[in-house]
DNA sequence: GAGTAGATCCTCT
DNA sequence: GAGGATCTACTCA
């Protein structure tokens, strides 16, 4: 497997970064506990001019990251409970991310198992964001980590996704965003169980 | 099988 | 002090 290099992080079309995404592998290694999965599902978010998106008003400490180089892990709680994994991506100044809405995992699958408390496999385990961050260990402390260090890195496996396989769709839960929300910036593996949500 | 309500806590106003 | 890039379980049919 090779380790996407920090250029496919920086470029300027984050649209296009979620498409590439899809089929790539997701590897966690926090305290020599291997977990990877492929990704299945992605959504992309601009920036400063995206509603739906918490660069949107403007630079804070909690967005701190977002605002800083591509490469880079944006981890967030959400509504208390989840910890959802987003990819940093363009230049310093542009406030790029990419959430991992689901993954289809491939190894550690015990201790995915372990970390969300389920007895055997099955669709669920990391279907939604919320889950891939359960499953792979993210915790917001680890917000603003590289994504080309041991610990958390994505790879290319030799995949080949053709472009028939992948379905655009509107963004999940984020209705409060108005016009913004029809935006079609989900991306996910046509047929795949692991992707969440309803087929729009 | 589908629809709805509740959980739960950090961050920004 | 309010609300959020969500998930799960429980109800009803």
């Amino acid at each position: 497997m090779n380790k996407l290099p920090l250029s496919f992080y920086l470029r300027d079309d984050v649209v296009k970064i979620s498409k590439e995404l899809l089929g790539k592998v997701l590897v966690t290694n926090w305290n020599n506990e291997y977990t990877s999965g492929r990704i299945v599902e992605t959504e992309a978010y601009a920036g400063e001019i995206d509603k739906a998106s918490h660069a949107y008003k403007g630079r804070t400490k909690r967005t701190e990251t977002m605002f800083g180089e591509g490469g880079r892990a944006y981890v967030y709680l959400c509504y208390g409970i989840h910890q959802m994994f987003n990819i940093v991506t363009n230049k310093n100044g542009k406030p790029h991310a990419i959430l991992i809405r689901a993954v289809e995992p491939i190894e550690g699958i015990n201790i995915m198992l372990e970390r969300t408390g389920k007895k055997k496999l099955d669709h669920t385990l990391t279907k939604g964001p919320g889950n891939v961050g359960k499953a792979f260990g993210f915790h917001t402390s680890q917000c603003g980590a590289s994504l080309l260090s041991k610990e958390l890195f994505i790879a290319e496996d030799g995949f080949k996704v053709s472009k028939s396989m992948i379905v655009s769709s509107p963004r999940v839960g984020v209705d409060y965003a108005g016009e913004h929300a029809e935006w079609y910036y989900r991306f996910f593996m046509e047929g795949n169980p692991y992707v969440s949500g309803k087929v729009r």
